[in-house]
DNA sequence: TCGTTACATACGCATAAGCGAATGTATTCT
DNA sequence: AGAATACATTCGCTTATGCGTATGTAACGA
């Protein structure tokens, strides 16, 4: 379906990781399948926009998208160049480095480990831990 | 000079890889130091295209350009962070598998190693080698 | 069935990117 | 000084991107 017969242009790639706002998302999809509603929450951003930038890196071939009754429920695909995944997962790595990364992270962790709070998200399905990028190989 | 204090954004240096011409410009400065007219040549494309997209990747501090004489020589910078020289190496990495990225390396060469041919480049600067990047720490 | 929740998509607009063509600039040669 | 060489930049255009806003759609609940 795509236009590159075998290869998955890296350029493609290089556009869908070139926003902070997608950094951001793929961040706090590091090794684990997040609902949306919970990048609307730690990114305070508006939900046309987050869906719209997960449509890109859907297109993209970057991350699967999977329905939970009312809930959608987004991760990080491997992607089918080894070239490719070794970006991805070097880059996953460096944003792991960045501040703001972890104050996303720690945002995520802290809206689902305190089910008290009086979050928009009371309900919501956790985000579930799942195979890092390459892990198939140690 | 930069907008970003400290940190170098990371989707601006994936704005600078998601274009399929900086991406050859790139991997034909793998390694060493190429002048322009080496580029015009071997991507077969505008001079001022490809003068243009080396300004972008100027822009991005990923190249610097160097003057000797009529020519200038545009080499692969060391970005300052170590996250995005990760990146870029594993990306120069992953354009070496790719048939037609060695396709312009080896027009590269041929255009270097055979001065008798009547290229418009007789009498241009060769090629040099230069530090790859990352060689600094083994 | 009707409303609500959770998300996706369409619309209109402003900005940025990429291109060819033309022009500008630094350097060398005579 | 004037012409030629090697690049860089500008201009006008087309297309892509990102945004807020509004609307559409699938699933669940009463």
């Amino acid at each position: 379906m795509d236009r590159s017969p075998k290869g998955y242009d890296l350029a493609l790639l290089f556009a869908a990781l070139s926003d902070r706002t997608r950094l951001r998302l793929l961040n706090l999809m590091d090794g684990r399948e997040v609902c949306v509603c919970y990048f609307v929450e730690i990114l305070g951003q508006s939900q046309p926009k987050i869906s719209r930038h997960l449509a890109y890196l859907r297109r993209a071939r970057i991350v699967t998208a999977r329905r939970d009754g009312k809930w959608m429920h987004y991760k990080i695909a491997a992607p089918p160049s080894s070239g490719a995944a070794s970006i991805l997962r070097e880059t996953l790595a460096t944003l792991r480095l960045d501040k703001g990364m972890q104050a996303d992270l720690a945002r995520l962790n802290r809206a689902c480990c305190t089910p008290q709070r009086v979050y928009v998200l009371e309900g919501a399905p956790l985000p579930a831990r799942v195979d890092a990028l390459g892990n198939s190989a140690g």
